[in-house]
DNA sequence: CGGTTTTGACCGGCGC
DNA sequence: GCGCCGGTCAAAACCG
């Protein structure tokens, strides 16, 4: 976890040279999912139950693109996976309080593993993104200690259009 | 019939 | 090594 670099937030940008920007950290450095210092993110809900994880500190160097609005059944979150390189491994995770397990992010996804992790009385389930060759995964598993919350965590980028 | 879920097996890294 | 642990595979079941 010692050198990070900025990563523009649009999609737009998805063709630009990244070839210089490096991450050498792993999620376990920060997502250790006992000290996270989420950071509220959505502040346009009365209640504010959408927060975000990550492994930056210096918050100026990462847009993040997260857009999360909600009806009467579903919260919707999109961008926030839209923002690295493609052979970047990054990850961020987002803590919303919902009683959905999987939200509404704009993909379509196919579960491919479940599992139970040690001192965590929920499980975690695996996605990968449904689009053939695209590498994009995520988490989702319930707030250890607030089963509340949903924690979904997403690695990689799209290598496509959102929905299909 | 095609895509998705389910679920135990499998595998690789790591600590002892 | 060996066993634990987290992540993935894959075959069968499931479902529109």
């Amino acid at each position: 976890m010692t050198e990070r670099n900025p990563v523009a937030a649009n999609s737009s940008s998805l063709d630009s040279d990244f070839s210089n920007q490096q991450w050498s950290f792993e999620l376990s450095d920060y997502l250790s999912f006992d000290d996270i210092d989420w950071q509220q993110i959505d502040l346009t809900t009365d209640q504010s139950f959408v927060y975000q994880a990550n492994e930056v500190s210096d918050e100026s160097n990462i847009e993040w693109s997260s857009n999360h609005t909600r009806d009467t059944n579903n919260i919707h979150m999109s961008g926030g996976v839209n923002i690295w390189k493609k052979e970047v491994k990054k990850r961020v995770a987002f803590k919303t309080m919902t009683e959905i397990e999987v939200l509404d992010d704009g993909y379509r996804w196919r579960k491919y593993g479940k599992k139970m992790v040690k001192n965590s009385p929920n499980p975690r389930n695996y996605y990968r993104c449904s689009v053939e060759g695209c590498p994009v995964k995520k988490r989702v598993e319930r707030d250890n200690d607030d089963s509340r919350y949903v924690i979904t965590t997403y690695e990689g980028m799209h290598t496509h259009p959102t929905s299909s």
